[in-house]
RNA sequence: CGCGGGGUGGAGCAGUCCGGUAGCUCGUUGGGCUCAUAACCCAAAGGUCGCAGGUUCAAAUCCUGCCCCCGCAACCA
């Protein structure tokens, strides 16, 4: 039995999420810790809100609440949503907690000791009329090439210059709207990944396996330098840096928000009441294999900073073994946008269909290699076909003609014939090769498995022919719905970690109480012949309904060009 | 010439490292079958593999140049 330790990148606690923001990093995850636990491993997966930065205390703001309350209440509201889309996290943290205060605060120590925190001077937008100091993209103004009025002070979107606050003119707070700013000079800590580099790229280049989307953007970064980065900031909510000099200033959300990884590991450990070990997890601990899930954008953080802070600690902590890196989920071929309301929300999802129909979808068109596109069409299309037509109506056929031929029951007698050799070895192949690739964070590979096994029960059954064996052999027809029957539960059990309600509402009518089933181990002769004869069937009705186009067609015109 | 990823029938992809007459899934069309939310079987249509040049007996694959899409560019997180 192995240890995996999992994390998804964090959601930022600003708002419910998209469907690309679970996709990239939660349900994927999900899926490979769901899947790791049936294999009998001993999984770890956390999970937490990344709540410090500009962004939430503007978001507090609109909302009229104290940051804390705005935050823990938003924290409650992802929490109640990822329990209702099934992802098994073994805690969901906050970033704000304690233990992560004191675990930011002990690492920038142990950087400090070692010469790799160091204290600089930076000039910074202070804008009166909000009582902020302003980051770059918060200062409006006209860009000084093309004049563009809107222009981001980081940053002109239209003419995509890199800009400084200082070159806009008639700069202005996009908070307040006020053009009363000051530049202030304001003293910073600074982590030196300048002098990190070598040791950086040492344990980069140590990383073969990586996906190349992953270690090519790690090279990147690292080819073109490292620079150093400022990691505290003039805020109010976040992690106090405690140095004489810093008073009221807190550390930058991109050093402490990776830090609650650790920390969440921590919360977990100490809310279950002292049986739980943290640190066998994350501290000299070699025996873990830690899988990491996040979209691209987040990688260069996941390989190059927060690798150099437990690096640059001198401390034995547990660096990541494997990212699993995804693009985008583009949105009828635009953004999706959670500033802008554009797409579909985690909670308008499940207000409309259960989360299993989202979470299969999804992680069979897993932005994997490319940007992939969501539109209603192609997300019915494909659970109609895949979830109704062939998996859904494969369970519904067997099982009602099991129950107006053999009285609801797992039929007795009979010997397995030809038709039964040859799915078996179908199966196990099949098995074996979804296994793989499920091993190998393969997601749409995996789900071209998983359909084909699906599929091949149909196949099966339709060659069979029950219908028409029952007529001159009961024994025939019998053998034929009893491997069917074991199909279903093997079906089950293989798809738990993408659609685990419908797996277990599956089992639960198979007579099959358990909540998680273990990954199948034997030959599909034997998998198939698990349910003894005479077991009483149950009715899990219909598993998914169909969409049907008027519903695609008002989908759309639902969620089309949400403006602002 | 900033960097990275990608461009293969209507959709999604594999094949590119190690050149050998273009393949898979879905969709479309026609036929068969019917236990089922219908599936399964058979057949067919549909691509000059982003563009242009080069190497070679032979290029999706190797070389050169160009075009397009997406992302990144360190104070968005």
């Amino acid at each position: 039995m192995a240890r995996i330790l999992v994390t998804s990148a964090l959601p930022y606690i600003n708002g419910i999420k998209h469907l690309g923001n679970l996709v990239g990093s939660m349900l994927s995850a999900d899926v490979y810790a769901r899947f790791q636990r049936q294999r009998g491993h001993d999984v770890l997966y956390i999970c937490a809100t990344d709540e410090h930065g500009t962004p939430a205390e503007l978001a507090a703001l609109e909302a009229g609440l104290p940051v804390a309350e705005f935050c823990r209440q938003q924290h409650e509201i992802q929490s109640e949503i990822y329990r209702d889309f099934r992802l098994s996290f073994d805690w969901f943290g906050r970033s704000s907690s304690p233990q992560n205060h004191q675990l930011t605060r002990h690492l920038c120590a142990r950087l400090a000791e070692r010469g790799l925190v160091e204290e600089r001077l930076t000039r910074q937008v202070y804008s009166p009329a909000d009582g902020r100091y302003l980051p770059d993209r918060y200062i409006i103004g006209s860009c000084p090439h093309c004049g563009y009025e809107a222009a981001r002070g980081d940053q002109c979107e239209n003419c995509t210059r890199v800009l400084d606050p200082t070159d806009l003119e008639a700069p202005r707070s996009a908070v307040s709207g006020s053009t009363d700013l000051e530049v202030r000079e304001t003293r910073h800590l600074f982590l030196m990944l300048s002098r990190m580099a070598d040791r950086v790229r040492e344990w980069v280049d140590s990383r073969e396996d990586w996906p190349l989307l992953v270690s090519s953007i790690a090279r990147k970064w690292l080819d073109e330098g490292l620079r150093d980065r400022g990691i505290t900031r003039d805020l109010e909510w976040g992690v106090p840096v405690d140095r004489p000099g810093f008073e009221g200033k807190v550390f930058y959300v991109w050093f402490d928000a990776p830090i609650e990884y650790i920390a969440a590991t921590r919360e977990w450990a100490e809310a279950g009441g002292g049986e739980r070990d943290w640190r066998s997890w994350w501290y000299q601990a070699d025996d873990v294999r830690y899988v990491q899930f996040m979209a691209k954008d987040n990688v260069p953080f996941h390989t190059v900073s927060f690798p150099a802070t437990l690096l640059g600690s001198g401390e034995p902590w547990k660096l990541v073994d494997y990212i699993k890196g995804f693009n985008w989920l583009t949105y009828y071929g635009g953004k999706f946008s959670t500033s802008q309301r554009r797409g579909v929300f985690m909670d308008q999802a499940l207000a409309r269909l259960p989360a299993d129909y989202w979470r299969y979808w999804l992680i069979a068109n897993a932005p994997e290699s490319d940007d992939t596109d969501f539109t209603f069409e192609l997300f019915a299309a494909g659970c109609n076909k895949d979830l109704a037509d062939t998996f859904g109506n494969f369970v519904n056929r067997c099982l009602k003609f099991a129950a107006s031929r053999f009285d609801g029951r797992v039929p007795d007698g009979g010997e397995p014939g030809e038709d039964e050799h040859r799915l078996c070895a179908d199966l196990d192949a099949r098995v074996a090769a979804y296994t793989a690739h499920l091993e190998a964070i393969e997601f749409r590979k995996a789900l071209a498995e998983l359909r084909a096994v699906w599929a091949r029960g149909n196949e099966y059954l339709q060659h069979a022919a029950p219908w028409r064996e029952i007529k001159q052999d009961r024994a025939r027809a019998a053998v034929i719905v009893r491997t069917a029957i074991g199909l279903i539960r093997l079906s089950a059990i293989l798809s738990w970690p993408v659609v685990p309600a419908t797996a277990e509402r599956v089992l639960a009518a198979l007579g099959e109480g358990e909540s998680m089933p273990p990954w199948p181990r034997r030959p599909a002769a034997e998998e198939l012949a698990a349910l003894e004869p005479g077991r009483e069937l149950g009715e899990p009705g219909i598993l998914f309904r169909k969409i049907p186009p008027e519903e695609v067609e008002a989908l759309e015109r639902e969620f089309r060009g949400r403006p602002d």
